[in-house]
RNA sequence: GGCCCGUUCGUCUAGGGGUUAGGACGCAUCCCUUUCACGGAUGAAACACGGGUUCGAUUCCCGUACGGGCUACCA
């Protein structure tokens, strides 16, 4: 029988989570939905040197804002398995207690080798032209640790209460074999892996130990992470292995990275064409601070659609998805080997494709407060028409306001390629003509000005729109016309024709 | 350096032993439009290279090149 679907995230505390994080999370979280399964947050905070405070709150928000929201774990309400916070779990000493079973079965040992020891093997090591100087199978017998020291020595020094750390023992010369979903059969050989830290000298496990027992604690079904996971992957088969779970052991995925747009490695935070966090984040250490796709404009619906489709494709052409559609649809086996180079163009056009979804009333209500923020008021009415309008143009709201500036505030300068082009001798004349044309028209709407503007050419000669779109906005493209200068109103039309005919000469 | 993973238009990708190698973003041109945009149409643009296997390889295999990841008492 089939497990049942549990998945989980899986990050750690230590800063922003930025897009890739995100986008992992996304997979774990569209798998789990398809399958009808779990989907956990579990927060991996055995680095007490690297805690940023503030990162998990971020992490939460950060998930809730795209809608990726786990049902079990922390701050999404525990679950059977609590707690979901590897510090609190090394409280209940269940690392300890598998550490212990490798130690029992011969699979760990003891090392109490200092930083300087472990420094200095390093450079006999590559003294001697050892090209991946490790703790390992042939290294481990030059050390200290409870497979060199005799028997009295080890209990000596751990009953002394002597610094040590707990390591795998890797076997020497074997080959490890394991599948992957997205990749296939992946075979290493033993002597590429290192005696892995399992238990660290302030008690708390590594990674590696960690996460493993949790996983299995926590019945996780699928272990999903990113590629730069893989090489430790043999080293984790062991641990399950020599652990008896190798049966129980979660299915195992690793997903390409997505990479900066330039192609030069892993998607980096100091990246300025385009946001790499999906909240602003400040780290509280350097006090730097980025800004988050929220914050830039995006909808959290457009960002996890471009995240979805890095890396995973539907099989057909389209490319719009909902959330609950795209957790209808994952599957690992329609998941890319290689990386993906973001790129900060299409995620701007999928911005673009959710904002012609909105109707012009949210529009408006997300609108108002640019509007406000700028000390500008105008009735709702004319906020609506406004974003009617000027939606076509845009990929954000943000760009709403530069964009039709204008409707707001008075032109003060006048676009110079088009004066220089269509402005000429007669032009004043003829403008100042269509002027009191436009101060005798009685109704003020768009097909009035238009049939009045057409008409008048019969006695006024050619007129130019382009030319009456500078004049009455100061810009060379807008939206309709005619629509924006019924919106303006016959009063300030007539005064920012006055003002342009003016100062032009 | 070593090990692991990868390689279809500039980018995201579909496809897969015999195809005019499809779509999307971006770009260009045209149509619509006395403005602006949307929209529509069209176009330029790819199977990294070399060997095999095969009647036939972009597709399968092996090398090479290139790219990425890892190489901590970090995750």
């Amino acid at each position: 029988m089939e497990k049942r679907v549990r998945v989980r995230f899986a990050p750690s505390p230590t800063g922003g989570l930025h897009m890739g994080g995100v986008r992992t999370a996304l997979f774990n979280y569209l798998f789990a939905k398809k399958h009808g399964g779990d989907f956990i947050l579990r927060i991996e905070d055995t680095d007490q040197t690297r805690f940023v405070d503030g990162a998990e709150q971020y992490i939460i928000d950060a998930l809730t804002w795209c809608g990726i929201k786990p049902n079990e774990g922390v701050g999404f309400g525990d679950g059977p398995y609590a707690p979901y916070r590897q510090s609190e779990r090394k409280e209940l000493g269940i690392y300890k207690k598998y550490a212990d079973q490798l130690i029992a079965g011969g699979h760990a040992y003891y090392a109490f080798d200092t930083e300087e020891e472990l420094n200095a093997m390093r450079e006999r090591l590559t003294a001697a032209k050892v090209v991946a100087p490790q703790y390992n199978a042939v290294t481990r017998q030059n050390m200290r640790n409870s497979l060199t020291l005799s028997e009295d020595e080890v209990k000596r020094l751990l009953d002394e209460g002597a610094p040590h750390v707990v390591r795998l023992k890797v076997p020497r010369n074997e080959e490890i074999r394991f599948h992957d979903i997205i990749r296939g059969w992946v075979v290493v050989n033993s002597t590429q892996v290192d005696d892995k830290v399992l238990l660290k000298s302030d008690g708390m496990p590594t990674y590696h130990l960690a996460h493993i027992v949790d996983d299995i604690e926590m019945k996780i079904s699928h272990a999903v992470r990113g590629e730069e996971w893989l090489p430790s992957a043999p080293a984790h088969i062991l641990i399950y292995r020599y652990l008896g779970l190798e049966n129980d052991m979660p299915k195992l995925a690793h997903l390409p990275l997505i990479l900066n747009p330039d192609g030069n490695g892993k998607i980096s935070k100091r990246e300025s064409r385009f946001p790499v966090f999906p909240l602003s984040w400040s780290d509280p250490r350097d006090k730097s601070s980025y800004l988050g796709y929220k914050e830039a404009g995006y909808y959290p619906e457009a960002f996890v659609n471009v995240l979805a489709l890095l890396g995973w494709n539907p099989g057909n052409n389209e490319e719009i998805f909902t959330l609950e559609q795209l957790g209808n649809l994952f599957e690992f086996e329609r998941v890319n080997k290689s990386g993906a180079k973001f790129d900060p163009e299409k995620a701007k056009w999928f911005n673009q494709q959710y904002l012609r979804k909105k109707t012009d009333e949210e529009l408006a209500d997300a609108f108002t407060p640019i509007l406000e923020s700028k000390g500008l008021k105008k009735d709702r009415a004319f906020i609506v028409e406004f974003c009617r309008l000027i939606k076509e143009k845009a990929h954000f709201v943000n760009e709403f306001y530069d964009l039709g500036t204008y409707f707001f505030v008075a032109p003060t300068g006048y676009d110079e390629k088009v004066i220089a082009k269509k402005w000429n001798a007669q032009s004043k004349e003829q403008y100042t003509k269509l002027r009191t044309v436009f101060a005798g028209i009685s109704a003020w709407d768009t097909h009035t000005l238009h049939d009045t503007f057409n008409a008048a050419q019969t006695d006024l000669g050619k007129l130019d729109m382009q030319l009456l779109r500078v004049l009455t906005s100061g810009v060379a493209g807008g939206p309709q016309l005619f629509d924006m200068l019924a919106m303006l109103g016959k009063d300030e039309v007539l005064a920012r024709l006055d003002a342009a005919l003016n100062k032009l000469s």
